[in-house]
RNA sequence: GCCUGGGUGGCGGAAUUGGUAGACGCAAGGGACUUAAAAUCCCUCGGCCGCAAGGCUGUACGAGUUCGAUUCUCGUCCCAGGCACCA
C-alpha cells in the first residue's frame, strides 16, 4: 500500500466538508479562540506566499482546536481594488466578473491545501452586504465630524490615475504600481485619525503579543514630539505666526522666520509688494518638485524673502520672514523660527541669505564665535544672551522658557504628530462609493439611511484617464437632494481599499447580520484576534488603520474592544534563486536545465536570492507541486525549511525530502497493519527492557518539546524535526523481539504520538494513519497527546565534565545522585585525571543533571 | 543620520534560563540489498594535526565579565527592513 497523497487529500477535504468539521458556532461554555491570517487579494490564483501564511496560520487554528478551544478560522476576499479594473481595460472583462471568477479559483486552490477554515463565514468585501454597512460607517464618521472633506495639495500617482494616503507612498513611489508620485491639489475626504493619535500610540504599550519591530514602526510612524509653540507678532499686522518647536531654549537666538511655500501667509506677506513676484515664482518652483527630491537632505537650501518682519517675543528682534523650501506645510504650523547658531538647516540658510547667527548656547569647555562657525552647535550646553535665563544649562531652560511664554501669554507647551489624517478619496470605479451628496442649496449632505446603499453601477465606461468612471456614468451622478429634493450630484469618488481591510475581521463574527454592521453579541464573544497573521509590509498601513477603525467602532457604541490583534506574526517572505540568460532574460525554474538556457541553449546565470516574484520569474506555482507531491507535503515543507518569521528559501530538493519523510512514516504504518490490529491498552507497561524504556521517554519527551514550539514560538521547524527524531528511534526499533505485547504498545504509542504531533502539519495523511491504526473517530477531532513527566524522566544522565573551562570527560550518572556524589564521582574519572593530577584544585562547580566544572591551579 | 532586526558547516537551519556548538533536513562520500538501476535501509560528514587514542582550533571582528559566552556588556565591520530637512 504506498502513499498516494491525491486519493486520501480528496478524501478527507471532502470528509471535513462535508460533516462541516470547521464551522464555528458561538458556544459560551468553551475558551474561543480566534485565528486570522490576512485575507488575500483575488489576484487570480494562489501563490506561494499565500501557501505559506495559511499554512502557519492553520496550524495554530488545529492545535487549540485539539487543546479542546472553540475556535473561529475564517477566510474572505479583500476584492476591491485597482488590478481589476485594469485587468477589466485589457481584456474588456467587468471587474466584478473578473473578481468573482477569480474567487472560485482560488477558493478552490485553497480547499485544495485542507485549510481548516468556516467556508460559512466567507464574504467578498465587494458584497453588497459589505459594502453597503462601511456606507453605514462613514456616515456615522461624518456626522462626528471623523470623516471630512478638504482641499489641499494629495499624493497622485499619474499611472494609477488617483490619489495616494501618505502610507501608501514608499520613498516618493507609488506602493503598487512603483511609479513616481507627484502633488496635486484636489478636494478630497479624509478620516480623522489624527484624533486618535495619542491613543493609537499609548496604547501600543500594551500590545505584548506584537513583535517590537512592528510596534517600533508605528511609534515612529505615528511620530510624536513634545514641545512649545511660540506666538510671533507681524511687524504692522494684527496677525501672528505661530511655530512649534521643541528647542524653546534656543528662542533668544531666533534671527529670522521660515514659513512653507504652501503656508497661505508667503502670498499674504507678500502680496501688493515689491516682493510679490519672487515668491509667486518660487512657490510655483517648490510645488513643482516633486516629492522625493524636495524631501532629500542634500537638496540646497532655497528661500525668498517675503518682505516682512515678526517680532521674536522675547528679544524684540525684527526677523525677516522668509518663505524656504525645506518647510513642510504638514508638519507642526508650516512654520519654523530659525536659530541658525543652533540648528544645522538655519545655519545653511543664514549663510546662503547672509542673515545674523547669535550664539546662545555655549559648550563647556570651549567659545563658539559666530564668525568662526562653520556648523551648527547642536549639542548640550549653557545659555547665553539670553536675558534673565543666561547660566542655566540649556536641558532646564527648555521647560523654564515655556512655562515663561505661558505666563506671558506668548505660547505653551504643545505635543505635535507626524501622522496625517488619512485621505480616502480614490478617482476608480472598483471600490466602495462615499456616500455623499452634493446640493447648490443644501451643501454637502450624507445619504439618509433608507437610501443606502448606494449601489456600485454596473454598467460603465471604464476608459476615461483622470477622472473617476463614475463621474461620467451620468445615471450614477446625477440625483436628488434628499432634503431639498432639487437635482444633486453624488460624490463619484470611490473609498480607498484599505477601509474595507480596517473591519472586516469584525465582521466575520457575525457576517450574516443585516441590523447593522456588527452584531454586538457575537462580536463581543469572538472579538479580539487572538492570533493575527500576515506579511511584515502591512507593518504601518493596514495594522494601523486597523486599529484606528477599531477605535472608531468602540466609539460609536458597536464593539467593545480597544485592540483588534492581541497577538501578531508578521512572516518571513518566500524567497528562490533567480536565472537569468543574456538573450533570453529572466528565466522561470523550469526554462533552466543543467545551467543552461532551454529556449536558446546559452548560459543561464544564477542570480540572487530574491522575493519570489512574476517579474524576476523565481517563482514556484503552488498548484503544480500539489500535483506532483500533494498538500501534505506543500505544508510540510513551508513550515520545516525556517522558523516562520524569517524568510524562506525555496529549495526542489528540501521538498523532496520532506515528500520522503512522510513516505517514512506512511510506512511505520503501512508495513506494520498486523500490529494495529487490535488496540492495545496504553496502561499495560510492564517490561523493563531498556529499549522500550528509552522509546517511551523520547516519546514523552517528543510531545513536551513539540507541545513547546507550537504553543510559545510557533517554531514549526523545531517541532517537524523532534517528530522526525522519534520517527529515526521507531525504525531503529525492534518490535518483534522479547516480549511482545509490551513491545507493540510503546511502539503503537510512539506511532500514534508521531500521527498526533503531525497532524496540524499535514492534516490529511495523519487522518489517514489514523484511521489505519483503527482509531474512531477523525484525528482533527481527537485530543492533543497529554505529555507524562514520570516515563519522559531519565533515570540516568550524561555529566559534562570541564577542567578550567574545557570539556575534559563524560560520565553516567543517575539523575537523583546528590551534589557531592556526583562531585566525588567525577574527580574520580579516569579521563580527567590526566587534567587535575597534581595540581591544586581552586573550586569545583555543580550543575545538577548537566555539568561538573573543576578550576585547578595553572 | 536615527530606530529595529540579523551575521553559526558546502547549504536551509538548531542550541528555549550563561552549561557538551552544529539537532533535524539538504547536498556530498561510503556500505548493504539488487543481474542492474531506482527506491529503501545503515554509516561518515566544521577546519587543522594524528594510524589511532587524542589534541588544537572554531559561532563576523576586537576587548571585557564569568569556573564556563553563539547567548551578557562595550567597541568595530558588514547585511536586511523601517523612518528620514519633522523644526
Amino acid at each position: 500500500m504506498t502513499y498516494n497523497p491525491r486519493e486520501i487529500e480528496e478524501k478527507w477535504q471532502k470528509c471535513w466538508e462535508e460533516n462541516k468539521t470547521f464551522k464555528a458556532t458561538e458556544d459560551t461554555g468553551k475558551e474561543k479562540y480566534y485565528l486570522l491570517e490576512m485575507f488575500p487579494y483575488p489576484s487570480g490564483r494562489i501563490h506561494m506566499g499565500h501557501v505559506r501564511n495559511y499554512t502557519i496560520g492553520d496550524v495554530a487554528a488545529r492545535y487549540k482546536r485539539m487543546k479542546g478551544y472553540n475556535v473561529l478560522h475564517p477566510m474572505g476576499w479583500d476584492a476591491f481594488g485597482m488590478p481589476a479594473e485594469n485587468a477589466a481595460i485589457q481584456s474588456k472583462t467587468h471587474p466584478a466578473k473578473w473578481t468573482y471568477s477569480n474567487i472560485d479559483i482560488m477558493r478552490q486552490q485553497l480547499k485544495r491545501l485542507g485549510f481548516s477554515y468556516d467556508w460559512d463565514r466567507e464574504f467578498a468585501t465587494s458584497d453588497l452586504q459589505y459594502y453597503k454597512w462601511e456606507q453605514w460607517l462613514f456616515i456615522r464618521m461624518y456626522e462626528k465630524g471623523l470623516a471630512y472633506r478638504k482641499k489641499s495639495y494629495v499624493n497622485w500617482c499619474a499611472t494609477c490615475q488617483t490619489v495616494l494616503a501618505n502610507e501608501q507612498v514608499e520613498n516618493g513611489l507609488c506602493w503598487r504600481c512603483k511609479d513616481e508620485v507627484s502633488q496635486k491639489e484636489l478636494s478630497q475626504w479624509f478620516l480623522r485619525i489624527t484624533k486618535y493619535a495619542g491613543e493609537l500610540l499609548d496604547s501600543l504599550g500594551g500590545l505584548a503579543g506584537w513583535p517590537e519591530r512592528v510596534v517600533a514602526m508605528q511609534k515612529n510612524w505615528i511620530g510624536r514630539s513634545y514641545g512649545t509653540e511660540i506666538n510671533f507678532q507681524i511687524e504692522g499686522s494684527e496677525d501672528q505666526i505661530t511655530v512649534f518647536t521643541t528647542r524653546p531654549d534656543t528662542l533668544y537666538g531666533a534671527t529670522f522666520m521660515s514659513i512653507a511655500p504652501e503656508n497661505p501667509l508667503a502670498v499674504k506677506l507678500s502680496g501688493g509688494t515689491e516682493y510679490a513676484g519672487r515668491v509667486k515664482a518660487f512657490i510655483d518652483k517648490v510645488l513643482k518638485q516633486d516629492r522625493t527630491v524636495r524631501s532629500s537632505e542634500d537638496l540646497e537650501k532655497e528661500g525668498v524673502f517675503t518682505g516682512a518682519y515678526c517680532i521674536n517675543p522675547v528679544t524684540g528682534y525684527r526677523m525677516p520672514v522668509y518663505a524656504a523650501n525645506f518647510v513642510l506645510m504638514e508638519y507642526g504650523t508650516g512654520a519654523v523660527m530659525a536659530v541658525p547658531a543652533h540648528d544645522q538647516r538655519d545655519f545653511e540658510f543664514a549663510k546662503k541669505y547672509g542673515l545674523e547667527i547669535k550664539v546662545v548656547i555655549q559648550p563647556e569647555n570651549s567659545e563658539l564665535k559666530p564668525e568662526a562657525m562653520t556648523e551648527a552647535f547642536v549639542d548640550e550646553g549653557i545659555l547665553v544672551n539670553s536675558g534673565q535665563f543666561n547660566g542655566q544649562k540649556n536641558t532646564d531652560a527648555v521647560n523654564a522658557i515655556s512655562g515663561y511664554l505661558e505666563n506671558r501669554k506668548q505660547g505653551g507647551r504643545a505635543v505635535n504628530y507626524r501622522l496625517k489624517d488619512w485621505g480616502i478619496s480614490r478617482q476608480r470605479y472598483w471600490g466602495n462609493p462615499i456616500p455623499i451628496i452634493y446640493c447648490d442649496s443644501c451643501g454637502t449632505v450624507a445619504v439618509p439611511e433608507k437610501d443606502l446603499p448606494v449601489v456600485l453601477p454596473e454598467d460603465i465606461l471604464l476608459e476615461v484617464p483622470g477622472r473617476s468612471p463614475l463621474a461620467e456614468c451620468r445615471e450614477f451622478a446625477d440625483t436628488t437632494c434628499p432634503e431639498c429634493g432639487k437635482p444633486a450630484l453624488r460624490e463619484t469618488d470611490t473609498m480607498d481599499t484599505f477601509v474595507e481591510s480596517s473591519w472586516y475581521f469584525e465582521r466575520y463574527a457575525c457576517p450574516d447580520f443585516d441590523d447593522g454592521p456588527l452584531d454586538a453579541s457575537r462580536v463581543d464573544y469572538w472579538m479580539p484576534v487572538d492570533q493575527y497573521i500576515g506579511g511584515i509590509e502591512h507593518a504601518v498601513l493596514h495594522l494601523l488603520y486597523a486599529r484606528f477603525f477599531s477605535k472608531v467602532l468602540r466609539d460609536l457604541g458597536l464593539s467593545s474592544v480597544d485592540e483588534p490583534f492581541t497577538n501578531l506574526l508578521t512572516q518571513g517572505m518566500v524567497c528562490m534563486e533567480t536565472y537569468r540568460c543574456e538573450s533570453c532574460g529572466w528565466l522561470y525554474p523550469e526554462e533552466v536545465e543543467n545551467s543552461l538556457c532551454r529556449k536558446c541553449g546559452k548560459n543561464a546565470l544564477a542570480g540572487r536570492v530574491e522575493k519570489m516574484s512574476k517579474s524576476t520569474k523565481n517563482v514556484v506555482d503552488p498548484e503544480n507541486l500539489i500535483k506532483k507531491y500533494g498538500a501534505d507535503t506543500a505544508r510540510l515543507f513551508c513550515l520545516f525549511a525556517a522558523p516562520p518569521e524569517k524568510g524562506l528559501e525555496w529549495s526542489d530538493k528540501g521538498v523532496e525530502g520532506c515528500y520522503r519523510f512522510l513516505q517514512r512514516l506512511w510506512r511505520l504504518v503501512a508495513e506494520n497493519q498486523e500490529l494495529f490490529k487490535d488496540v492495545v491498552s496504553v496502561d499495560r507497561y510492564g517490561a523493563d527492557d531498556s529499549d522500550v524504556k528509552d522509546l517511551r521517554r523520547k516519546t514523552h519527551e517528543t510531545i513536551k518539546k513539540v507541545t513547546g514550539d507550537i504553543e510559545k514560538r510557533f517554531h514549526y521547524n523545531t517541532a517537524i524535526s523532534a517528530v522526525m527524531e522519534l520517527v529515526n528511534l521507531l525504525y531503529q526499533f525492534d518490535v518483534k523481539k522479547g516480549n511482545r505485547l509490551f513491545r507493540i504498545s510503546a511502539f503503537r504509542e510512539a506511532v500514534e504520538a508521531a500521527v498526533l504531533l503531525l497532524s496540524p502539519m499535514v492534516p490529511h495523511i495523519c487522518e489517514e494513519m489514523w484511521k489505519q491504526m483503527k482509531n474512531s473517530g477523525t484525528i482533527t477531532d481527537a485530543p492533543w497527546p497529554v505529555f507524562d513527566p514520570q516515563v519522559a524522566k531519565a533515570e540516568t544522565v550524561e555529566i559534562v565534565i570541564q577542567v578550567n573551562g574545557k570539556v575534559r570527560g563524560k560520565i553516567m550518572a543517575e539523575a537523583d545522585m546528590s551534589r557531592d556524589e556526583v562531585q566525588t564521582k567525577a574527580l574520580e574519572c579516569e579521563q580527567i585525571q590526566q587534567w587535575i593530577d597534581g595540581k591544586k584544585i581552586n573550586k569545583v562547580i555543580v550543575v545538577p543533571g548537566k555539568l561538573v566544572s573543576v578550576v585547578v591551579q595553572k
